[in-house]
DNA sequence: ATTATCTATAGATCTATAGATAATGC
DNA sequence: ATTATCTATAGATCTATAGATAATGC
């Protein structure tokens, strides 16, 4: 019956250094997203992979380390497998959804919520920033189209903020379509409409 | 000469307590904007205030109870001197100005780098964010003017994290004006557009 | 005498490490 | 024998407090 494996029906083992790499990942992503850098400790998150917290710092070194390797891991496959002109609501549907399904892309939340905490934080937030902004630059033909792109994606972030992590009413409770046509149609005009060159108004 | 009185010619004394409780004031707001709440140590604040660490808990009980302080004393001037229609942009110079002189208000960058803190970090940031937010859903004569207000409010912020929080570029080092042009441009469009009821676009 | 200021330290975290223990594979 | 896991603790912060010191006002 092979009752003497270590292997259970859910595929946990005893000893697994490669799983409970992967549970400390795991863990490391929703607390990160929960709590920010700071508040999420190496002690919670490795409560919640269920593993001994000595192990986090043997796999990976720092906490510092964990956090570039949570930010690496999720994150850019949204940007790659979305076309230019819809990421800006798929990102922002996204942010509302809120922790939504496992595997769902925090990457975002992940930076609001540990922004300040230090200056790696700034940076990764800086850098994950730079290929939002990229894309949405694109979608503007005018000369100062990374600018505008950049004002789309403070306006992206900005949501994110004051709904997910300040819970502002009415906007916290507000349904997501909703807040996806205002922002969406909003956001067409910063993108497409062309500044009257010299012209008045 | 009165070269026996403890007064400088700077207004200085060596020994007054409502003096020293300014200075740990002006100090912690300084700080606070900088660093955010929880990278400002109590230690750094008093030793810019050139006090001794132990007068900051004599004269305000907690590092909280000082943050409380800053927030309250700052803030809310710029609500009451600016006209509805011009708060935006208003709010939004003095962002783009970061820093700027003694005096500024700085209130929304403190908040701002102080997110994920703790939740009275992000209540502080809630309570303030209900004026600014209150005032701007008043230009909009839409039904859901309350939600308009929290995504102009949303922009504001947004921009002000990727500016002076994150130092994104190109829109770090963009020109207050054209910024200003293109966000309240934009803004207006949010505001006052009012949707087609039932109607196709 | 009053009280603003300072010294010294308690007490609570948190990250990180050294070395012991015990479950596996051969 | 190898190595995944655990115990115990070092070492660095940080907020906050108790009690001593010293500058002022009477």
């Amino acid at each position: 019956m092979g009752e003497t494996s270590q292997h259970g029906t859910d595929g946990t083992c005893r000893r697994d250094a490669q799983g409970t790499r992967r549970r400390l990942l795991d863990a490391a992503a929703e607390l990160f997203a929960e709590r920010g850098y700071e508040r999420a400790t190496v002690r919670d998150i490795a409560a919640r992979a269920g593993a001994n917290q000595a192990l986090l710092f043997r796999y990976f070194g720092t906490k510092k380390a964990l956090f570039g390797e949570v930010m690496a891991r999720g994150g850019q496959e949204q940007l790659r497998t979305t076309p230019a002109d819809r990421l800006f609501e798929v990102a922002l549907r996204g942010m509302l959804a809120g922790g939504g399904g496992p595997g769902a892309d925090r990457s975002l939340e992940v930076c609001l919520r540990s922004i300040g905490g230090s200056d790696e934080i700034a940076d990764a937030l800086r850098g994950l920033g730079e290929e939002y902004a990229e894309v949405l630059a694109s979608l503007s033909a005018s000369d100062d189209g990374g600018l505008r792109g950049d004002l789309a994606l403070s306006w992206l972030l900005g949501i994110g903020l004051m709904r997910v992590v300040v819970g502002k009413e009415p906007l916290a409770s507000a349904d997501p379509d909703t807040v996806c046509t205002l922002a969406v149609g909003t956001l067409r005009h910063l993108l497409e409409h062309l500044p009257a060159d010299g012209a008045t108004d």
